[in-house]
DNA sequence: ATAGTGTACATTGTTAACAATTAAATGCCA
DNA sequence: TGGCATTTAATTGTTAACAATGTACACTAT
């Protein structure tokens, strides 16, 4: 058997959905999101999209207004953006350090995988999945290293990012980048790994 | 008529019990959240009260298991809040740097109600609500700066933060701290005000 | 005794109808 | 014609019943 899949509930995968099309710009900004319309889209009632709605808004991608509804974000303020940016270097660079001999080769396994399927999107023109993929390797070493609370606290901050980023950046130095992580991490080089992170976030 | 009384949906004010509940530990980490106890104590149908669970949930108070329910989050881990408190002051200093020249008469009156707030908090001895305005009083800076953006990205930080720390280490010093970044802000001295800050984000 | 299985109960997840609120459309009057 | 009140339609908020799931307990067989 490959890869434990991970069984994830109707919830999380309309949540998932929905993340996608506000990170390609399928769903633009101020576009007002219709209960009912998303309801019958994905074939449940109002109840679970209402529970996706706020985790979305709580996430920053929509805004809510009381008995008016939610519609999609706004980009960041270009000085929100950058501190952002830093915010994030200081949690991964964070994560880095306390891993610091602490990953097995099944950890390294799992994190070159991911970086395979970075590069199969990358081949594919997928840029959505590209993206979303490069969020869960960040994502596995800030759950490693800082547990479920880090990752509720950085998760936000890097789903926010993303929205205002184009593909036009993008480019198969995306994928190489993350293996110059991982390489710096199996040799348990931290302060490379540390240098590779920065040069990766941006 | 004196300051505007914000009006709040019976789910925020829901949600602000919690919030305190859990705060000023009377409800004590793990502790299992019923949803059907909750609609009866607040007299409300189950429904609000998943609303808030998940808003909690997000918020990192609370943490769900699919088709088990949510419990009350543990304290964060040393590591982690050591993180937390230097994110914290990456944000807020960045919000007062924001904020040079920018504060009218109008701020500044506002965040010395605020302040006197929590000096009556203090003399009161409820040091939940007196926590809660110390809150308030920082979240009027942030949005004020970052506006509701950089308050999402900030919020579960602090709310996180305050899970940790008794009242014992509450003293009168807290409301000066306070009036110390004040008046720092009001000569608009930003180097005094990114200190103050400082010393009081700990 | 104990591991495993099955059943009953408690709890969460979902649904559809109903209530409350908001935004838009209509009509009125100056 | 322009501003304002009133009505109307669309949308969100709430509720209670029902479905699905997980947990705890008793039972059985070895």
């Amino acid at each position: 058997m490959s890869q434990p899949q991970k069984i994830l509930s109707v919830r999380e995968q309309i949540a998932d959905v929905l993340r996608s099309d506000i990170i390609s710009g399928e769903l633009k900004p101020n576009t007002k999101l219709n209960e009912q319309q998303l309801a019958e889209r994905f074939g449940t009632s109002r109840g679970p999209i209402r529970d996706v709605l706020l985790k979305l808004t709580k996430e920053g991608l929509l805004v809510s207004r009381n008995n008016v509804g939610s519609s999609v974000s706004s980009p960041l303020n270009p000085d929100v953006q950058k501190l952002s940016i830093g915010i994030r270097r200081k949690i991964e660079e964070f994560a880095v350090k306390q891993l610091e001999g602490r990953l097995t080769i099944d950890h390294f396994r799992q994190l070159e995988d991911i970086i395979e399927e970075m590069h199969d999107h990358f081949e594919g023109g997928r840029y959505t999945e590209l993206t979303k993929t490069d969020i869960a390797f960040h994502q596995y070493l800030v759950e490693l290293a800082g547990g479920e609370d880090l990752v509720n606290i950085w998760y936000p901050i890097v789903i926010r990012m993303r929205m205002n980023y184009k593909r036009i950046t993008t480019s198969i130095k995306l994928v190489e980048e993350h293996r110059d992580i991982v390489n710096a991490l199996k040799i348990d080089d931290t302060k490379a790994a540390i240098n590779a992170i920065r040069r990766n976030i941006k």
